[in-house]
DNA sequence: TTGAAAGCGGTACCAT
DNA sequence: ATGGTACCGCTTTCAA
């Protein structure tokens, strides 16, 4: 980690100034372009690259940004969203000369924690907000601190905080209209943990598909996003009488996790209970009976809300973009009740 | 984004010289200690904290540490080691002052490339190696660079690099073992690329486990760790005379693609094939039937690989440390041959 | 068009 | 025990 050749070398070398050899560089005006060349081929031969620490410091720009993943351990593992929303965020980072610090913390409290020292350290420039909840108090946060960020799968609004969101209620309409219209009428819900907004949303659609097709909701238990709660929630729901027909949980790993427990109390999915999930991850093709869910695109998610902090860094105002709905994907999980 | 309080801010109001603060502040001798409280009194009503980019610039240090993950975007969704592997990173880290700069690529190539850039910016104090391939230029890269590294499951050796193992023999070894012991005599495996060495690791143990059990192995399929080349797999080797009676998967995603596919072309698990894989994923307990597996400590191996890095950029000398070895889980998916 | 010099916010050596 | 000051590597006025 030695660092030698600094802009000094190049400019003793090129026999120019540091504020030319910076200026040619930087391809700003006022530089004769024989000058420039020469610079640009003394810097090329000594092998010089900018040190982003000095520019760091004079241009009080850190060109990183910031993500804090708020989640449990043990639920981390299983969840692809991450994953998939992490390369779409790089895929465009990389292009713009920025890195991505990211960070783990177990609890909400902590989570803030981290973002309150990600500011008092300026390492990061700008950060983005997940697993949004409500109320979320990292909005005022960010805000206090003049921290641009991208709120992802939440409301627009905040005023100064941009968002990128990828419509859910399409394909939840479809997964519903599909399972009614396969017979359904006893449809009950596994949700995620309630304040948080993306599983508020889920459960407000279920709710409002059933009540707009003037059919009642069925039973509601609310789950962690964990393959073992929604072990859980069929143990809970499967024993009700009546016994829902069909079941809509708020993500796939929920519902894999609520077919394995259904098959193991006897009943079959999906003659005796239909059951859906929401994410469409890869195992759901895999998974026996393999998954009706709905597709998202944590890739694109992330390609788009880093273009949009990358614009705000720039200067652009806070702006909301809406990638290419969430939609149905039919498998082997859902048929008619028996 | 607005830094105000500065160091000077700080010696301005305790009326002492800015030397005197940053000695105070970072416990050296020399500063009485009226002084020092009155010091950190102030630095605390005036809501200082130092600037990491004054410090980076002046220490040439980055705090913080690198990894670059290669992965096919396609894979990268359903593969649980990062989450885990990170999320240990990360919980040391923290205590340390120091923050994770990830990446993703989709090639080796540009893995590479982006390591060189991590270098050329000075952008961390050190990296992690993960999927280790044979040969691996990286290795030679942070050494000519003179970056510390530490490499999570490789061997040890590579001079100036640490690294960090879970062992994998005991555990394949009592697979086999058990599969052997169940009556099994045509045990296939299904390896990852061969030139990772983790896929390299796991086919050699394989091997040798059943060469000194004087049973010749059976055929082996190259995958590359999807769970769609384990349903690839199962197609190939589940048309071979004879059949396979077990197969052994590099990882449980393979594992889980093999099932699926077998059961989908009428044969059942474990009844015409035992199934086991590695990894000791979530879902493994989830998919019918139940994973026979290795299960690895992901969370445990960032820790380890962490502190070792922490270390080195304290001057510490190379390292290599092995964690708790993987063990055996044994579920459904493995059976008495018929 | 080019260069000198003042920051940016710290650390650390050397006097005092 | 303190303070003065020269860096660290770059950007950015302002003069020449």
């Amino acid at each position: 980690m030695k660092q030698r050749v600094t802009i000094v070398d190049v400019a003793r070398d090129a026999g120019v100034s540091i504020a030319t050899v910076s200026a040619a560089l930087n391809d700003r005006p006022g530089v004769s372009e024989p000058t420039r060349k020469r610079i640009v081929a003394t810097a090329k031969r000594l092998g010089w690259s900018p040190s982003l620490r000095g520019r760091s410091l004079s241009q009080k720009r850190a060109f990183s940004v910031g993500l804090v993943i708020q989640r449990n351990p043990s639920v981390i593992a299983s969840d692809p969203f991450f994953a998939g929303f992490i390369s779409g965020v790089e895929s465009v980072l990389e292009d713009g000369g920025y890195a991505l610090v990211l960070q783990v913390a177990p609890t909400r409290q902590r989570t803030i924690a981290r973002y309150r020292q990600l500011a008092a350290d300026h390492r990061v420039d700008g950060v983005f907000l997940t697993d949004v909840s409500i109320p979320d108090t990292r909005f005022d946060l960010v805000r206090r601190l003049g921290i641009p960020a991208v709120a992802i799968n939440a409301r627009p609004g905040g005023d100064g905080i941009s968002s990128v969101r990828q419509a859910h209620e399409p394909a939840i309409d479809a997964l519903l209209h599909h399972l009614v219209d396969l017979g359904h009428r006893r449809i009950a819900h596994v949700s995620g943990p309630k304040d948080y907004i993306h599983a508020h949303d889920r459960e407000t659609a279920w709710r409002e598909y059933l009540s707009g097709a003037r059919i009642r909701p069925g039973a509601c238990v609310e789950g962690d996003f964990s393959l073992a709660s929604g072990s859980r929630a069929a143990a809970a729901l499967l024993r009700r009488r009546p016994r829902p027909t069909a079941v809509f949980c708020a993500n796939d790993l929920m519902a894999i996790g609520f077919i394995a427990k259904a098959t193991e109390l006897g009943f079959s999915v999906p003659g005796d209970v239909s059951v859906a999930g929401y994410d469409g991850i890869d195992f759901g093709a895999y998974a026996r009976p393999s998954l009706t869910t709905v597709t998202t695109a944590p890739h694109v998610l992330g390609e788009q809300a880093a273009r949009t902090l990358l614009a705000m860094l720039d200067g652009a105002p806070a702006s909301h973009v809406d990638t290419e709905p969430a939609s149905l994907v039919v498998r082997a999980s859902t048929g008619p009740p028996t």
